[in-house]
DNA sequence: AGGAACCTCCAAAGCGCTTTGAACGTCGAG
DNA sequence: CTCGACGTTCAAAGCGCTTTGGAGGTTCCT
């Protein structure tokens, strides 16, 4: 049943039905209410596409999302996925996703933008330098960024206190008596990775302890090459301590790398591991259960939908700029630093 | 720009223009050259809205996903929906995520359904009796599955041997001289989980084995719930000597049981799980190495989007039927069953 | 030369909705 | 009693594409 039928039905016209439907003024209380019974009862339902022909929104959002492996994101993105839906699906937005790569991502959102598929997109992993985040700013057309942007000016956004969380995390392993830790980071291309970076880097500055007791490396973070990281860290001379990582997925690694030298943690080395809850993966689960800062990729996927949805109703992009708390929870990887041999 | 204007700067018809770009005969291929040409000069695209509306069909492959956790699905569900991209973007098509609970799954599927949003829809994990598959079957909605649905004739689906890979492994402890094998299966309303447990139950049969060797569970496949069951299992007077898995997810708790039982794998006790290829979770990122079933759950997620573009291309529903064959990969989490007590 | 049988191309009618501009009472003010 | 204002409703014009039913122009056979 379409709306010309429906209309027909109640000896009204097409205008008069569709206002009282999509609740305009311009109808009376009277008639509105008369029509809204009759599309349930008729289970009349408006069509999308020619809706979206007419107003010009797609009643949809996009997310771009890399299709190629990613270890790191990969288990977070249903999480985040999942917090997005929620939201979205509760003011009847669509959510599509566009698959790319990092080399054709720029022609996958410029098509985006275009096509008018979506209203918005959102953006994820801003990265220092981050050409999306350009093309979409050039082209106005709306979207919301989930991580710090680089230049945070007019960018709705919303991210975790990345800084905060390593500083913190960093803190507490020096009190503990560490002084050779290792930090295994993510790609240094990203804000987030920079943001930790400098936590750590502040922590050990703040506890007056040079910077090169601070044994930083950056890689994609899956646990094959944490597990690298990590054997070739605790083989050597100056050999860490304390180990931070920056997901759950490099403490896996290293927690084998640990294993395969006959390392007990939390006795011979600590670990703290960043937790983005990945229901999957719950860092209780492993043996020992990690002492992580915590945050919920879900919730933020749930935020950043809302956000999307506000600035598809009008709100000025920048309106927005939320930093979450991160929580440092301490369970059974971490402990006193060994005595010095 | 628009159809319209193209044609105008053609000095010809829309009509001649849309079918020449769409690739109809009624054109000569000279001026389906010139129109080519054009459209790409002054990058003409046309608009999927208007598009969808005149041909009723929308470009889009719908997937519908569990909005609650779902801490099996969650990690799998990536590397499937990277698959699925991997050859809906190759056709131009969209895919539409549609959140939804178990509870409400129903109500989503008829809106799809009638929505028309989307031109398929890729059901998964198909349980013995599957409401889903009967609505769409009601509503004549084209539908592939992603595993074996509890009624397969007329219906369009790709599954891995489950069975085969369960038998398999069963098989291989047996021969190591295991007796008492713990089966830590899935929720017993799937139908992967029922053919796993006829693969492990023949396999029991087939060695002369009497079937209460096998200590069965069925649960949500959580490394939580794994590491509950295998500490009972492995706490009990009959303790198994090896443990099969219906993931890796269920194999780290299974390990983490194990590690605090101080029993060492694979002396004390073998594990073998199944892989989905997770690649944020490899089955030899573990400590030890896990000896493994092995399917890529990608290439699973890329074939049905296949199956699923071919259906709306008018391939009969019923018309594929794959089942893969699943590789047991043995590393070093199994060995010969120790020494009877 | 006349007509059938093409080959190309076109005008116009949708697809189902929103939205503009106007018409039609009805009512209170002058 | 008339006029302007207001509250309701409507007809019709898009939105940008596909597709039906022809209309011209060629070619080919008889």
């Amino acid at each position: 049943m379409n709306l010309k039928e429906l209309a027909a039905e109640l000896h009204l016209s097409q205008t008069t039905v569709s206002r009282a439907l999509n609740g305009y003024p311009e109808v009376s209380e009277k008639t509105r209410e008369i029509v809204l019974a009759a599309a349930q009862r008729f289970g009349y339902r408006p069509s999308p596409a020619a809706r979206r022909l007419a107003t010009g929104r797609a009643h949809a959002l996009g997310v771009v999302f890399n299709a190629e492996r990613n270890a790191l994101m990969d288990p977070l993105f249903v999480e985040y996925l999942a917090g997005v839906a929620e939201t979205s699906a509760k003011q009847g937005f669509d959510i599509l996703i566009s698959p790319s790569t990092p080399r054709d991502e720029i022609t996958t959102f410029s098509r985006l933008a275009r096509d008018g598929t979506v209203d918005v997109i959102i953006l994820t992993a801003p990265q220092l330098t981050d050409p999306r985040i350009a093309l979409l700013s050039e082209l106005k057309f709306p979207f919301v960024v989930h991580g710090r942007p680089p230049a945070p000016a007019g960018v709705s956004y919303i991210d975790i206190d990345n800084f905060g969380a390593f500083q913190q995390a960093t803190s507490f392993l020096i009190q503990l008596g560490h002084r050779r830790i290792t930090l295994i980071n993510g790609e240094d291309h990203f804000t987030f990775v920079e943001d930790r970076s400098r936590g750590a880097a502040v922590a050990f500055a703040a506890a007056g302890l040079p910077k090169d007791m601070l044994d930083e490396h950056f890689m994609p973070m899956t646990a094959e090459n944490a597990h690298r990281c990590a054997r070739q860290a605790l083989e050597s001379e100056a050999r860490p301590t304390a180990i931070l990582c920056g997901s759950i997925l490099v403490a896996l690694g290293v927690l084998r790398a640990a294993a395969e030298l006959g390392l007990d943690v939390p006795r011979d080395l600590s670990i703290v591991a960043h937790d983005d809850e990945m229901p999957a993966f719950p860092a209780e689960q492993f043996h020992p259960q990690l002492t992580t800062t915590r945050s919920s990729i879900r919730a933020a996927g749930a935020r950043v939908a809302e956000m999307a949805l506000a600035r598809v109703a009008g709100q000025k992009p920048g309106a927005i700029a939320e930093v979450w708390p991160v929580q440092l929870i301490v369970r059974g990887s971490t402990a006193a630093a060994p005595e010095r041999a």
